[in-house]
DNA sequence: CCTACCGATCGGTAGG
DNA sequence: CCTACCGATCGGTAGG
């Protein structure tokens, strides 16, 4: 027998530095159970972070494994591959993506300008998935999206179709009242690009705020009527 | 004694592996009358080409040697280091990019429409510079700005600017004229955004040419009036 | 521009 | 998840 005390974590413990004990006690079935299992999300934030920072190929296995204070193989426990951490990261923010969005098309109030508040929230919250504070995720996929194998780029496209998706019916609506003049399959090309390319340029520290981006957005790709 | 056959190579021989050989007689005295000089065009024509295709860090000097017939020590001899390569790669295509811009919009008929005549043949010289045949310069410049030295990138940003700044006094012409809403500077940066995100879906061989794409985006940044 | 080479780094693994 | 390690690759260089 056990005494209950010995199953609980000491209470005080330098977490970033030091390995933490295993848990003793009864066999572990499933991963979900494994106490390590929890050091996933730090390793994915992590890369995700020095993905976006330096990119792909410029950041080491060993880096990663450093950020979350483990030793430099053990990231490959939890990945087989360094590109299976990459597109890992992809996918997670991908998710987060689609989720924050679908929220925001909810949300549009119903009424006769619904597509025009629909295409601000879905510009508005496309801002937020590049731009909000820990949102490394999806623009590292944006540009590392060359460093996948070709059956990680196959993965990764239905969540991608997913997302576009979301678009067409709305961008559909507002070429119907004239709110839009070019063809609704470029236009969402064009205007995904113009929202994309900000990770390139915006500085969240100076400039214009989100709203104002969103504001100038609007008015640049819409007509009055 | 050897014999003195033994001294020469077989006479026949595969030329794109085995050099040429260096041609004899008068010594040469400056850098223009070298036979290698010209091969500094084909280093760099093969490294944009290579580093479009697998990015910067994918590429090894290997590779691009290669490309070009050269031995793996030998692109050295003409650039300093790899990111040097990278560098003069940018600077030569955003060098070519101006010069056709500014061609393009000298060619702009006078008249009342002037101004939307030129952002027309802005747009349109900005994707040939991205999907032009062999123009593959540009692009690496989107692509692999972030491996670039802070001193290389100081060096890019004037080429840069000068790119940019040739948009300005159109877009306030439109905005002036009621043909753009947006405020001009968040404008040029969204619209540039939106051609140049091209690079990463635009497939000359299939969808929508480039005088379509030109049409569509017109048609999405411009109001009728 | 070639030859021959170096030092460093890197992704990944075996075994515990 | 750590320890200890391997094979491969890479940018770059000395000397000619």
């Amino acid at each position: 027998m056990i005494a209950p005390q010995l199953l609980h974590k000491p209470a005080t413990q330098a977490s970033a530095v030091a390995p933490p004990k295993r848990p003793r006690g009864r066999p572990r079935k499933t991963a979900d159970e494994r106490d390590d299992g929890n050091r996933r999300p730090a390793l994915l934030s992590a890369a995700a972070r020095l993905f976006r920072r330096q990119g792909f190929d410029a950041t080491s296995t060993r880096d990663i494994a450093a950020a979350v204070g483990m030793h430099s193989g053990s990231p490959f426990y939890h990945f087989k591959s360094k590109r299976a951490l990459l597109c890992a990261v992809m996918e997670e923010g991908m998710q987060a993506a689609i989720a924050r969005q679908s929220r925001a098309v909810q949300e549009a109030p119903a009424g006769p300008d619904q597509a025009l508040q629909q295409l601000r929230r879905l510009i508005r919250a496309h801002f937020d998935t590049l731009h909000g504070r820990g949102n490394d995720f999806v623009p590292v996929m944006l540009y590392e999206h060359r460093s996948l194998t070709e059956l990680q780029r196959l993965a990764l496209s239905k969540l991608q179709h997913d997302y576009e998706a979301a678009w067409t019916p709305v961008l559909e609506a507002l070429h119907a009242s004239g709110h839009l003049r070019a063809p609704v399959k470029l236009a969402r090309l064009l205007i995904l690009g113009a929202l994309s390319w900000s990770v390139q340029w915006f500085d969240p520290r100076k400039g214009a705020s989100l709203d104002e981006l969103t504001d100038a957005a609007m008015a640049l790709f819409l007509k009055e009527c």
